[in-house]
DNA sequence: CCCGCTCTTGCAAGCGTGTGCAAAGGTTTC
DNA sequence: GAAACCTTTGCACACGCTTGCAAGAGCGGG
């Protein structure tokens, strides 16, 4: 019973009483059919259950639809919402989605990556922090588009889309002074991810502008467990900092459940924190938590329709501002 | 510069000095080529960074390697984490996943759809809770291998997976029983899932059976804001609860904050709260959610190693349990 | 030496599309 | 009425691959 499933042009053609070129025709927009052929394909078409083929159409075109999300943990809130508004872009662009998960660092994903350039996709989204530049390469070497999202990588034809985060890191700063700090920490994970380092050497910077010292600590992946690290560290230190810019919303809440928990102490009475991302959990009535907020649909809406534009040989930039969104993790606001 | 990137499987023939249809016989497994012709070719193939055109060979097997996962709400962190472990798990089998966002419920998903029967995919995954059974319809009808997750649709040739929803709604009934919970309820979005609907109804079951009342209340979407909604609901009746169970952890953080910050109540002193799906915020400090834990990877597992089984007409079911993942937020224990 | 067998290889026919080209048909212009 | 033009249509080739088929190569047995 399975086989001899799908209907080709041939047979809506047949049906229709035309050429199969006319069937083509129908379905290629911007061709010459007249309104009469156009109905009667239509017709058949529909009656028939016919769908373009786009393994077909891809292999003659050159050109698939396909663009890949090359990402790593993405089932953490920020990277799965991005993950969300990207799709949903792609699919209004009647463009499709296929997903490159990098989480190990193996050769499967060397094979998944080549597996997405087997079926020729267009364009490559990474939203992976891992730095591997072996991956794009890759992409780029097989005619893809590429852009790259909170990477400091620079490439020519891609489009690199950054959040200003150096000029956020200084905001924080600022407010925690405004707050009446007088010991300032910076929470980040070990990875090194570019976007990361740049929050932390904004913070540095902003020290080093106002003369005050600025301790950093870091430690883990990016995740809630390395923010309950971080603050047993921080808040153990003979000068206990009061307060704390984390790299990512995640270590934010590491950080404030055990200063609350472990240490006792009270946000943002005794410690003001400040996390990156505004990811749901944020604003959840146990953190409350002043962040600053990635513009998610922008960068999806951003990416998705740099895509359909022509292709240009020099790299794009695309900076955006994360707003700073107040709520209760420091004093004032 | 951006044309003739591919080398095609003519030109590794010609460097390796041997015909197109061996180079093809090298890379299909189970091809009958020699040690030496295969030699040669992967030498040429390699050196010319070739990669077979799997639209091409899509197009002449019939089969894709693709298959798509439908999904809603991909955001949400228990959605999120299994995206994730599916993704791995398909990599690994070589096969890759399209994403198709079902958020929306407009056209738009529909055309999402088309377009990856389009593409010929293989087979689809669906963990969207949305009952729209249009959706499934269109896959089968398009010779698709199809997994359910979580729905209680029942389909010739699909694969089933489902947790013991009842089952573990009557262990929690039991674990407030232990902790000397008097006044009993169900806190439900609207949504009317059938993973959801059997655990409340699960739950009122176990009431029915120990002859004590529960309360039930739905509301909204299954989020953590629908969360606050129902235990200012709850939290108001003249005889409050003092045991809820949640159909969802999101719901359950959201009831449990409420509880404590808004109506001053203390977990589990006062209130004992059980969860399900044991989302990573569940061991969060804050929350110590005693949970039942979704085997995510199990089910991915499962989903995808049925793809590579060869087809049974009749359908065919897999129930899973969900273990209880004791914490803080229920006495005893 | 020939037959039959196994293993390997090339040929060529497809898979379902898009598209250049030329022919056909229709309309306008002089 | 003919010429010039535009629109529409069908033909046929190309895209890169798989695979049935038959022919070739090698080899042992009778």
């Amino acid at each position: 019973m399975s086989q001899k499933i799908f209907v080709s042009a041939k047979e809506v053609a047949e049906r229709a009483g035309v050429s199969r070129s006319a069937v083509s025709r129908t379905f290629t927009p911007g061709a010459s059919v007249s309104e009469e052929t156009r109905r009667r394909v239509m017709e058949a078409a529909e009656a028939l259950g016919y769908h373009v083929n786009h393994l077909a159409r891809g292999l003659m075109r050159n050109e698939s639809g396909i663009v890949c999300l090359i990402v790593s943990e993405m089932d953490t809130p920020y990277r799965a919402s991005l993950i969300r508004a990207i799709s949903r872009h792609l699919q209004n662009a009647a463009k499709i989605a296929m997903l490159i998960n990098t989480d190990r660092s193996d050769r499967s994903v060397d094979e998944a990556l080549k597996l997405a350039i087997s079926y020729r996709a267009d364009a490559s989204i990474v939203l992976s922090g891992m730095p591997d530049k072996s991956i794009t390469d890759l992409c780029v070497k097989s005619g893809q588009r590429l852009v790259l999202i909170n990477r400091d990588e620079e490439r020519a034809g891609a489009l690199m889309i950054n959040l200003r985060d150096q000029e956020a890191a200084r905001r924080a700063f600022i407010a925690f002074q405004r707050a009446g700090c007088r010991s300032f920490a910076f929470a980040n994970s070990d990875v090194g991810t570019p976007s990361l380092m740049a929050r932390e050497e904004g913070f540095r910077a902003a020290g080093r502008e106002f003369g005050i010292d600025v301790t950093v600590e870091r430690f883990g992946p990016t995740r809630y467990q390395s923010g309950v690290v971080l603050a047993q560290r921080l808040l153990t230190r003979e000068v206990r900092p009061d307060a704390i810019f984390c790299a990512n919303d995640l270590l934010a809440c590491g950080v404030m459940d055990t200063a609350r928990h472990q240490f006792k102490l009270a946000v943002p009475d005794d410690l003001c924190v400040v996390g990156f991302d505004d990811i749901e959990q944020s604003s959840w009535s146990s953190y409350q938590l002043t962040t600053f907020a990635q513009p998610v649909d922008r960068i999806a809406e951003e990416a998705v329709s740099w895509l359909s534009q022509p292709m240009t040989d020099d790299g794009q930039f695309c900076r955006m501002t994360a707003d700073l969104v107040w709520r209760e993790s420091v004093r004032g606001g």
